[in-house]
DNA sequence: GCGATTTATCACCGGCCGGTGACATGTCAA
DNA sequence: TTGACATGTCACCGGCCGGTGATAAATCGC
């Protein structure tokens, strides 16, 4: 929103700290602004210094986004793990996923706003970007799986890219405009209610066959 | 996509015409660009107008818009609407709300760019855009449901935004990358195992309680 | 025929954008 | 001390944007 730039002595000639500034400023914009705010203007403003340097130490705006890539890769697979019991069952691995693939997702606007993006403006860029999400997505899945597998003659990834679609919909409507479709997606109790039906139609699925 | 002016004598002096002219272009301008390339310099030259013609006729852009959301609020109900057999069941008029609303929105990319818009850009103007689509479902629902209701102890207009949600965010996201987590969304075998799976899981949550 | 009105076009403004070349200043090594 | 280099700033370019005032041309009422 506002534009001042962060405090910030123009002469400290300290590469790494100005590389950091300048990525921190990236990410903040595209959080705060959304891809349509994103450019180098606008983030050599947050950050205080000359667009020039976006340009000699990025190389750009590409690089700068895939700087953001880079560190984004494990942000998802940070959010997911816990020390919960381990899943015994196909639908409990799926249920840890949903759950916490909504509460990350909710509290973290950078990657809301990169969901956005790819939807509104797909470009190998963006795509690159959001690659990390989904590979990280797989590879909890891997890891936590175990020998846990779907019951025979259900479509799991059908059924769960159903469900995580549901989830990163009702997230981004609520983060945008507060409901989806007449569903209030603002209060915890508006999310406990998603939660639950999230759960009831995991289990509806994948518990009783 | 390209700029030329569409064929139209420029001294036509027929303001209806002109009006539809412009009209049609915005809607072209936006379901193929999308909300970012819409502007006004981008629905004249694609009207193969001046741009003073829409702040004389439509008062600007949020005039414009208003006029793509008038003859749109009866967008989604005719697309709802067919001469099938009316549900029996209340599994049945949510299963019929949701094909079809996977498949009216698959169809109709200038919905899909709305509904972005939404989300990467709210503000009151296209929030009332978007009002419409949702009245509409409703009325819609409010007209067939007859005097079906859902089950008891199910809280059925969470599970229903759930649902619409994930159709919602997996057409967006076909339209835009060809995928959503993994799951292909290109060829109509792909959508017919999306629909297998919605279906499956309307049933899952209503028909056996 | 003629003036008034409608319709449409044109030229222009300020502002922001991405991008680049020239320049200033601090640092360090020879 | 001096010269090369790293770091940072500034001024400028062309282009597109939204927005507006003046002007031309066709139509209509009389």
């Amino acid at each position: 929103m506002s534009d001042e730039p962060t405090a910030r002595d123009s002469r400290s000639r300290d590469r790494a700290r100005t590389e950091a500034d300048i990525l921190a400023a990236a990410r903040v914009v595209l959080a705060e602004d959304g891809f349509q705010g994103f450019g180098v203007n606008a983030v050599a403003r947050r950050a205080g210094c000359d667009k020039q340097l976006i340009y000699r130490y990025f190389g750009g705006l590409d690089g700068l986004v895939d700087a953001i890539g880079l560190d984004l890769a494990g942000w998802l697979e940070r959010e997911l793990l816990s020390e919960d019991a381990p899943p015994r069952t196909y639908a409990e691995l799926v249920e840890q996923l949903v759950l916490r693939f909504l509460a990350a997702l909710r509290a973290d606007p950078l990657v809301q706003r990169i969901a956005i993006w790819e939807l509104a403006a797909p470009s190998p860029l963006v795509a690159r970007l959001a690659a990390a999400r989904g590979t990280a997505m797989m590879r909890w899945v891997a890891k936590t799986r175990g020998a846990l597998t779907p019951p025979e003659g259900v479509d799991a990834p059908a059924f769960n890219a159903l469900l995580i679609a549901a989830v990163q919909q009702l997230v981004l409507a609520g983060a945008a405009v507060g409901s989806f479709s007449g569903l209030p997606l603002q209060s915890d109790a508006d999310w406990a209610r998603v939660q639950a039906a999230a759960v009831t139609l995991v289990r509806a699925v994948y518990s009783e066959g």
